[in-house]
DNA sequence: TATATTATAGATACATATAATCCATAATAG
DNA sequence: CTATTATGGATTATATGTATCTATAATATA
């Protein structure tokens, strides 16, 4: 039940690009300044890519660039870029059936924990955990 | 983030016991009800005997029981004494330090998401699950 | 008292997921 | 053309979670 290092470091290389919203920032500048292995954050980049949350260029003068403003990209976009669809126990995945499923006491439970991370998660922009905050 | 399988078995059993909790329990017939592997719930049964969940009875006749009422066991205890202290992201732990923690900009969500996920562990008891099943 | 039954304890093995590394390739600014 | 940057995929390493095994201690009851 934690939140994993790879989405730790995916919000803390996207809260550092969102204070420079309009700069090209390339891999070793956020490895460096993040404190993230450079080859493990390309793997990150790319997901973040494909999401739509990042816009990148290659070559010389190339690097990454927010795809949208911070205020924008919520942190629920970023965690199942990372996670893949937001799910907190196995057994909410329609493919593994649980033979107690239909009388499963502690489904309301964790379903109740779920929508209540989900509109935290969705109600959280990269800005919104900026703006309070300088480093 | 996700719930684990271990404290999946706990809460079943648990949920199975309060539905009679003045029997004398046994692993085997909490194993066999439940589906969950005898010599790994053997492991279970005990942090919960430790943690003072349930009393235990060796020998024949013998198994376990709920210590207290249904309504005053809650979820949280039952996750405590599986997972250990509630945390969501490793540098809420004092012993590790991350060097952005003062300045750190994704705290105050995990913090927020902590507190309203702990919120609904305390306030769910036992019998707050098995009041509407009847498996 | 002997025996069968039950929990306890800890060691070990296995599986899976997470994290990290490495190397070759493609794109492009200058 | 060359240096620089991202991309892609394969591979390895590490950690964690899950499961198994064997031996021991307690105790009800025959």
């Amino acid at each position: 039940m934690q939140v994993s290092r790879t989405l730790d470091y995916a919000v803390r290389s996207l809260t550092f690009m969102g204070r420079r919203p309009v700069d090209m920032l390339n891999m070793k500048e956020i490895s460096d300044s993040q404190h993230i292995p450079l080859n493990y954050l390309a793997k990150i980049m790319r997901r973040l890519v494909e999401r739509g949350i990042l816009k990148s260029m290659v070559g010389p003068e190339g690097g990454y660039i927010l795809r949208r403003q911070p205020q924008e990209i919520s942190l629920k976009e970023i965690y199942e870029a990372i996670e893949g669809e937001f799910r907190i126990i196995d057994c909410m995945d329609k493919d593994k059936i649980c033979i107690f499923h239909d009388q499963c006491p502690q489904l309301p439970v964790w379903d109740k924990i779920k929508v209540a991370m989900l509109h935290i998660l969705e109600s959280t922009s990269i800005y919104d955990m900026i703006k309070n905050t300088e480093q």
